[in-house]
DNA sequence: ACAAAACTGAACTGTTCAGTACAGTAGCGC
DNA sequence: GCGCTACTGTACTGAACAGTTCAGTTTTGT
């Protein structure tokens, strides 16, 4: 099924991907019960790879949990990239957009849980809190700042701080529907999402919208 | 040291006194190791009780551990009571004070690390996320909706939907301070908080602030 | 003052689980 | 085929911990 030397999904070849199958089992199991009620036998067998061959690849329980979380945090901080990707657009649909973009981010159930994981275990690795803030929510704050800048400097925006303007945008949109999210473990409706984004675009352009006086040429 | 019926700030007398100090204990170390790492023998001593007292109070870990939050959500939703008090100032210093209140609550560490337990606990837990955020954030939006109907009543604020200004209050104000300290369980500077309540109550009143040519007699 | 009720402290049970040891086996280069 | 390395499966160790029991002590009500 797989030919000479293609490249995967799943990085190098044999001799890692086994370590890879056994970070996925882990994040599955981790998820699902959370660190502490996970044991080291489920990840093996959910893995179908035994207990030993883990110890060989990871130091303990919990280095493995960190390589986790640290894999997880690198994918994330990679799918945020693309929020500077909407730049032909009209502005309100660009923030349309974005505005999607963002609340998927956000309401993945899978995220969620990861963010529950996270919290959960910042008394055990106080570290970890840095490094997930770092790798997520400050590299979209960054990147949507970026394309605040840009619409200024294109005149579509008036705006003092982008990073304060590109924050407020995030806030408005997030309202507590991430926390209703993150604690009542509900999907959040459409309907629901469509508003939030739709109140966030129209109080961001009315806060932050250059008058319409200096229209485009 | 206490002399005959005098009522203090723990409730009722001897008996229940000491389910209190139980609880009291039981809250400091499930906050300091989170619910998995504490161990009853450590409230135990905590508390200055036996282990056998404990159990006679209470089924179970588990059960202990819902009293805990129980009381501490029940504690929260009296402290949140006090935004609807702030009516007598004029609007921008009434928001400059219901932001400092609102920060108070949930920048106060002790809170952060129950909203930490609260949601490390979701997956063993469930109905815990619910009664957390109805007695909780949901009270808070409540009381600062009626804040903002009662503003516009006197006409000083113009706003289509109380609820929406109210969640958009709150969401400029956490900005991501919330975030931060959730995660990072740092201390927010007194400088960061005046910033973000000076942004916010700016933004506030340019978005919502009845003209000024409608002036007050 | 005295009996009943509540509490202590410490030992004990039973279970769960991280981490290890090891004997046997599959894969792979040569 | 030969030998080497890596993997499996299983069984084991040792520690941690929830929950129980109980003999002896303190507290409380009357």
């Amino acid at each position: 099924m797989n030919p000479a030397g293609e490249v995967e999904h799943e990085p190098r070849s044999g001799a890692a991907r086994k370590t890879q199958r056994i970070v996925n089992a882990a994040l599955q199991v981790f998820l699902d019960t959370g660190y502490g009620a996970a044991t080291v036998d489920a990840i093996a067998s959910a893995a179908g790879v035994s207990k030993a061959t883990i110890y060989t690849r990871f130091a303990s329980k919990e280095a493995l949990f960190a390589a986790v979380i640290e894999r997880e945090c690198l994918a994330c901080s990679k799918r945020m990239a693309v929020v500077e990707q909407a730049p032909a657009l009209e502005l309100s649909q660009a923030l349309r957009e974005i505005a999607d973009m963002l609340l998927d981010i956000i309401l993945l159930p899978r995220n969620l849980a990861i963010q529950r994981l996270v919290i959960a275990e910042l008394p055990r690795f106080p570290e970890l809190g840095r490094t997930f803030y770092d790798r997520g929510p400050a590299i979209t704050l960054k990147n949507l700042a970026n394309f605040v800048r840009a619409r200024v400097a294109r005149g579509e925006l008036r705006v003092a701080d982008p990073a304060v303007a590109a924050q407020h945008f995030i806030s408005l949109l997030r309202g507590d529907i991430q926390w209703r999210a993150l604690m009542e473990q509900m999907a959040v409706s459409d309907t629901a999402r469509r508003a939030a984004r739709e109140r966030t675009v129209g109080v961001f352009i009315q806060l932050y919208g250059a008058p319409p006086d200096v229209a485009r040429p």
